[in-house]
DNA sequence: GATGAATGAGACTTCATTCAT
DNA sequence: GATGAATGAAGTCTCATTCAT
């Protein structure tokens, strides 16, 4: 069977990864054993350490995947986003939708059970500290570009992105425990007027 | 007819708790094993299961009194606080503290990873969602009593309280997982800000 | 069941050092499983476990009880052997007969097998090492106190006592596994003249 | 009618033999994966697999090869030794030579772990005897030849063999677990003298 | 009530060998 | 001949819970 195609073996790791997200996804990440994956992959144990060195390895990587489609999909928005505040508003209605996936809800459990996981092992600490940079600083850039167009107040930036992101994950994390879909979805809108009407220069609020 | 009192095995539980508490926070919930908790509580392994029955119990015994504490360490301050404003600001103030010690942090985190774990088990989801409903029914009051004070604007007092504990579990989530100090006291002086500034009927901002 | 004595304990302790001498005889160290262990000794697993740490451990304590009887023994000989060469030649003898039994031999692959596999773990390697020094530590007293006694030639002890057990390695090996028993026997006794030719002080030869 | 040549394919055995023992040397025999073997020879496991039947079967002709070098490198230094001592020496010399280099350590490690890896397979055993049996007999025929001329003294040829490579493999066993250099140099001039000692028929003792 | 030895299912990971391409 | 993906049995160790004493 072998010497197969860079794409097939792609294709390959993206039938585990798949699978795995859908273990972890129902089962949580510590309760996923690496036989589930097996079952739902429809492959044997050993073919997955072939892509895989580790059931640590096989989230990272979705977690690394996911990092990279959003901000994949936050830059091909982008040049249709002339300013910050549309930029910002774009964001809160792409968690909005996200929010109301059944899909996407365990997905955000798993994000959080793994973080509170890496807690416990430096290197993973370290991994996931650096993202959470990666984040922070991306909404940074927007914060700082709207206040030098005189869109939102003159704060630390730091901060606001600190804050913008503990009321994403904080939100994200209720709705997906306890995921009443409809209430969630008011919920959002209002911490994204909360929060416009936290930074924006002009004394309207909505 | 039993040869200890009523207290003695009152005593013998808080051993074991505050022995378990120890341990979670140490190593998280899941990771925390039987055999952790009798070595630090200088039990046996036999008297845990005397009291307890499972280490799941212990861990719900362990929330409900802080859920317990919570309420009663506010109720007793609550004659000395006039307004809802007031109520809230205490509140605010009493994360912040909270937010800065080390053992605060393990148990938020804790808490997380429990409730997470909480989620794949229909009894125990139920429970913790009549936990957040409590909390949540316990801020809507507030919030209602400082709508027909005028303090606050009127708006739908649920959501109000929704965000308020989406906003704090986010951000002590990231404390706990971060802790950078001075940097998270900083971010939730302002998130109390704007959250004030959200609510507030006047308006001033701080 | 529990509360048991510390003779009970050593008990159950020994039917595994038994039944895992057995089977690491049988099978050498490392082809030794632990489920061999737990056939043979009517325990579970998770039992073997509460008594040794590891596999490892089991082996290591077996080792160092041999250890602790060769000296024992040894040491009990003592009184009754007057001068360096009865010691020496009372050591030849013990090894004569031990070469014989099938039991010894296994033993003896298993404890160079042992050896072999320490060498490429830091820990267990200064662990062999420092046994080896006792061994030989205690050939180069006996050749010294005959030195002192006229009765060996004047030669440094520690390259007399590194030759000692070079030879009865060596021996030792080829009789583990080649195990023809009477010519081991008769090599052994050879090997017995050549040594005290070499470092007694007459010049007697037998 | 195959497409490579008979050359092509002793080329392309070597290659993985001397990888082969490389990892051998390093990771020791059963240590060592057929995937150390691929990554050192930069073949594939197939390859591997099409030259050789098993792991098994590629430390057997390692070790086949290297029994002929020492059988080739003897021979060809016969025609300048006239006498069975100058021969015997020889062979000690050698041994002195080898035990200093680490490769050699290395490569006695791995051969006396094969060794009783082999004990525990009937058909593996009878090639390692017949192996013995074939170097026995060498230095047996020395012996004889020896005691021929004078040189030695009578006595059965074969325990000398047997003495003489129990000694050899002793001295390397040690040398190469505890490997300090300049202790087992001397060591073995020591055993050197050792053995003319018992066996020669003057009375001269070096 | 207290004890802690015993259980055994189940976790992750490794690896010699095969065989479709 | 060459390739290397796939296999799956086997390995060591963990741990919540039970129950005889």
């Amino acid at each position: 069977m072998p010497k197969v195609s860079q794409q097939y073996k792609e294709e390959k790791k993206n039938v585990i990864l798949q699978g795995a997200l859908r273990c972890f996804g129902e089962k949580g990440y510590e309760a996923t054993t690496i036989d589930d994956i097996v079952r739902v992959s429809n492959l044997s144990k050993g073919a997955i350490y072939n892509y895989f060195s580790s059931k640590e390895e096989i989230y990272l990587q979705l977690l690394q995947g996911e990092t990279r489609d959003f901000f994949l999909e936050v830059k091909s928005e982008y040049p249709a986003l002339k300013t910050a505040t549309e930029k910002l508003r774009f964001l809160f209605q792409r968690f909005q939708k996200q929010q109301l996936t059944d899909e996407r809800r365990k997905s955000f459990r798993l994000y959080t059970e793994f973080w509170l996981y890496s807690a416990r092992q430096e290197d993973l600490k370290k991994l996931m500290e650096e993202r959470y940079r990666e984040f922070t600083g991306f909404i940074q850039e927007i914060i700082k570009e709207g206040q030098e167009t005189g869109e939102f107040k003159p704060m630390d930036a730091e901060f606001i992105a600190q804050i913008f992101w503990a009321i994403r994950d904080g939100n994200a994390l209720h709705s997906s425990l306890l995921g009443e879909e409809e209430r969630y979805k008011k919920t959002w809108e209002m911490i994204e007027a909360f929060f416009f009407s936290g930074i924006s220069s002009t004394t309207n609020r909505e």
